[in-house]
DNA sequence: AGGAAATATTTTATGCTTAAAATAATTTCG
DNA sequence: CGAAATTATTTTAAGCATAAAATATTTCCT
């Protein structure tokens, strides 16, 4: 079972200590999963049977509801953390129900503009108003004052995750 | 903007504070999935690029290492949060796969019990290996310190949650 | 100018995920 | 006993997600 035979990164580990380590981490992991899993599986379910929509489409339309203009079309699957192909069709989607409208550029006819249409901009508000209220009801039973503190260190969780991911 | 005209649920509430809780409570969500969201993308890349395997495949492996003895197979889809239906190929293939086998109980012909094969479990080690210290190099700038406090922060909202979907 | 590299987007193949319906075996109970 | 309800599992249809390859356009460079 020797783990901490490798050079070790910062300030030497005796095996007891790595392997402690070792499973706290994996149980942050583990219980972050699964938060997130409990939550996002519950606002699926709502967004389904309340408004037959799907959490992808209203994140693009909630990215589109900040930008009055309009955003590039590559500037979505940046802010959305997805693939760009994964988002193709559900743009398409969206525009063929209405919501947003995909106008190519005059000056770049490689890039288009996605822009959310009157109606979009309706739906959207109504749908995050449920949203909302949705989640308030999901973490009602969890302290507000601890609230803010939990919400930074994810921030901070979050921030050392992306500082690993461009070292490697 | 009226939001907080409902009737208060606890204690009566301000529209302003409401609105700062609303706030709040978004946010949170919004670190949680990110932070899920980066870490699990990590993951999946790795297993498919050094094991050509995924995620869900490694969950199941996970479940069953547990269990000599295997586990019916109604049991995977409660652990793991994810609809029976969905488990059904991903079982099928790591059959095919001879990482584990289904068979099926001679006193209840409904019911299977999966177990893994001394290759699957070969595999699985190997996997969790890596998966340990994938998972410590992603986390390696949070403070070791801390890890204990988050995780009993996330326990504590997983119980609010939990509490809450059970009364609706 | 004109070919090569870069950029934006779509397409393709594969796999995960769900909900709802279907199948099959067991248990319950009149 | 035998029909109805329950339980375990699979199938189906639809949508999300990725990686890798393809397409189309623009920029860069000589």
């Amino acid at each position: 079972m020797a783990v901490a035979k490798e050079s070790p990164p910062v300030s030497p580990k005796n095996g007891a200590d790595q392997e402690a380590e070792y499973r706290a981490q994996t149980r942050l992991w583990l219980r972050l999963l699964a938060c997130a899993t409990l939550i996002e599986g519950e606002l699926r379910r709502r967004f389904r049977e309340e408004f037959d929509f799907t959490m992808p489409r209203f994140d693009v339309l909630a990215q589109l509801d900040r930008e009055p203009s309009g955003l590039v079309l590559g500037e979505l699957p940046k802010r959305l953390m997805v693939s760009a192909g994964n988002l193709t069709p559900i743009v398409d989607r969206l525009v063929e129900d209405g919501y947003i409208t995909r106008t190519p550029s005059n000056l770049d006819r490689r890039v288009q503009i996605v822009c959310m249409t009157v109606e979009g901009r309706k739906a959207f508000r109504r749908m995050a108003k449920s949203h909302g209220s949705w989640l308030a009801e999901l973490l009602a039973e969890f302290p507000t004052e601890r609230l803010d503190g939990l919400i930074d260190e994810l921030d901070e969780l979050k921030g050392a995750v992306r500082d690993a991911l461009h070292k490697s």
